[in-house]
DNA sequence: GTGAAAGCGCTAACAC
DNA sequence: GTGTTAGCGCTTTCAC
């Protein structure tokens, strides 16, 4: 490919010259200038950024790091990172990281190597200690759904505990009383945070959920499936379930279907994310909304500024870092099965405007 | 951030020596090495890639271009170009192109500006003589789900006339003879060719599709409502409904509920693409299967290949360049509700078995 | 306006 | 084994 010397000599201009056309620099005749450009389109020249970026230490890439790209979760991540990465004259550099913290390590540090001028990590394996490791190093560093309070200007989460009890709140507004849940069995926080809400919520009613009512597994439909599987087997009997997420929900309901039962009318399902498929599954999910995209739009900006040493504003004023999930109520739960629906009704339309 | 100098200097060594550290060179002492790595560990080296690239002439980078990441389509495909990425030590550059040739090309540009070794491009707007520029100057660029003659080597496609032979002969052994399609509005080859070559099928049985019954919208599920609403203004009636892709399949089916039709009770519909969502969509789709990861590693692969001028074998023994639609019967398609299902019920086991 | 030259961080001859 | 040095393609002073 040709470089700015071969354009410089085609040109009869020093290589000066050429940059200067190339960033726009208006100390050039107009003259000189057009004759360059006609020669940068002949030779079909394109800079090369990576020169560039060694010179002006600025690489116009933000790396991202999620678990897998072809999850609508962090599709949908991806997708506010591009955003902002556009609005920058900036690219994604995307990093998937396997099922370890080894490979989550390794994603980090290429991502270091490219030298981004910012990185937005999803980490569902790598421990507290070595993020805390890497953003103190590295300021330009943000992690997405993790709140760790040493870096805790590095964090943007949503408060997931909150979410574990809107969701019991719903559902006790619809009078259920027997519980079960399904949880991601990946080592971080959000599992935990989310049931602990939801149990927070059950006691203030005086009910419970015991350890033979929770059961985990992988944050997928598979998941979903097997995890309800397991809780059929071990005779578990409930009219509501809540699943750590959408995709779990949505396996959930399949293998619930497959063993005789009707949601939402025998046994009402709660997810959690509202990915665009949450609409289109049939029934309709309740779930919680997670403002996914608006996280990775503030992820970005924020790590974009933590480059330019520009903190302040934006980050402090402009929006926490912890964000509310939603409810969105659709059309996968409904009262409990035993409970009178007429006087019921009207708790849950007082409820619904909370 | 430190660089090799700076970890030469702490190690009273050259860099010469450093370098040979990081690229695993045997013939360091291994005293030295292990001296030269703790500075490294102490000073949180990271080497510099860029720099690297620049004098080995490598970015162990591969651009993608797709419209939109957020799309479970491309999230696949991105999933597949991401996995021979790691294969070969590689990242994954991601740009989305808006809705226009011009930021296609600028996306494209920009992964040219960054020397990646090999460059993917799901293109929806670009025309087919830039392309054919493109690839011609730079041959590493392989061009996705278009098939153009003049850089048949570098393309990379679905048959979609086949799919939607297939989809015809699908509906028309269920007795279907009534149809409608909504079609993609986007100006390249795929919805053209699948509606031909569902018309194709039809002609064979004397059966045709006016221009009535097709109605263009936008690719997704959005489309696809807004598609079959126009549809039903206009008063078109059928039995079975050919969409372009799983997204509008599933809008479509949306509408067609809203207005009062039962799917498939009612009406058939058929998708394309067989997404994850088709397998969780209620009910669930009958679609053409498109394999779109396997198509997104052989483009890999092969933009690789081209990159390191290794031509031959693996692009024209393994597999080649046009890859064939499957069929996937599941619940959106049942006999036309006015046709005798016992006797149909035969013909349909009998093509089943092709 | 334009050019010469130093330097960004690294690799790879080549010398010792 | 280890060090010196010339480049890779670009930006950016500093002269003129």
């Amino acid at each position: 490919m040709a470089t700015i010397k071969d354009v410089a000599r085609e040109a009869k201009v020093s290589i000066a010259t050429v940059s200067r056309v190339i960033n726009q620099d208006d100390k050039v005749r107009d003259k000189t200038r057009e004759h360059v450009l006609s020669v940068m389109k002949a030779l079909g020249y394109q800079v090369n950024v990576n020169a560039r970026a060694l010179s002006t230490q600025k690489t116009a890439t933000l790396g991202l790091v999620v678990p897998d790209i072809s999850d609508p979760f962090f599709a949908c991540l991806a997708k506010g990172v591009d955003s902002i990465a556009r609005q920058h004259q900036s690219q994604v550099l995307l990093c998937t990281a396997q099922n370890s913290s080894d490979s989550e390590q390794q994603a980090i540090d290429s991502l270091l190597q490219r030298r981004c001028d910012g990185i937005i990590l999803y980490c569902t394996h790598l421990a507290d200690s070595a993020l805390i490791d890497i953003v103190q190093r590295y300021s330009n560093v943000v992690v997405v759904a993790r709140n760790i309070p040493e870096i805790a200007e590095n964090c943007i989460y949503l408060d997931d505990e909150l979410g574990g009890q809107l969701a019991a709140e719903h559902l006790l507004a619809l009078s259920h009383s027997r519980f079960a849940s399904i949880m991601s069995e990946l080592p971080i926080q959000d599992p935990k945070l989310r049931l602990s809400g939801f149990k927070t919520a059950l006691d203030k009613q005086a009910l419970t959920l015991t350890e033979e009512q929770v059961v985990y597994g992988t944050p997928d439909q598979l998941g979903g499936e097997q995890a309800v599987n397991s809780l059929l087997k071990n005779q578990q009997t409930f009219t509501a379930l809540f699943a750590y997420n959408d995709a779990m929900a949505i396996g959930a309901i399949s293998a619930l279907e497959e063993a005789g039962f009707k949601v939402p009318d025998d046994i009402s399902v709660i997810g959690f994310d509202d990915i665009y498929l949450a609409h289109y599954s049939r029934p309709k999910l309740t779930t919680l909304h997670y403002p996914v995209e608006a996280i990775a739009k503030h992820a970005a900006l924020l790590a974009i500024n933590k480059h330019s040493n520009k903190y302040s504003q934006l980050d402090k004023t402009v929006h926490s870092h912890r964000y509310q999930p939603i409810l969105v109520e659709r059309q996968s739960t409904v009262f409990a099965p035993t409970a009178a629906p007429k006087q019921s009704l009207n708790e849950s339309q007082i409820e619904r405007q909370n």
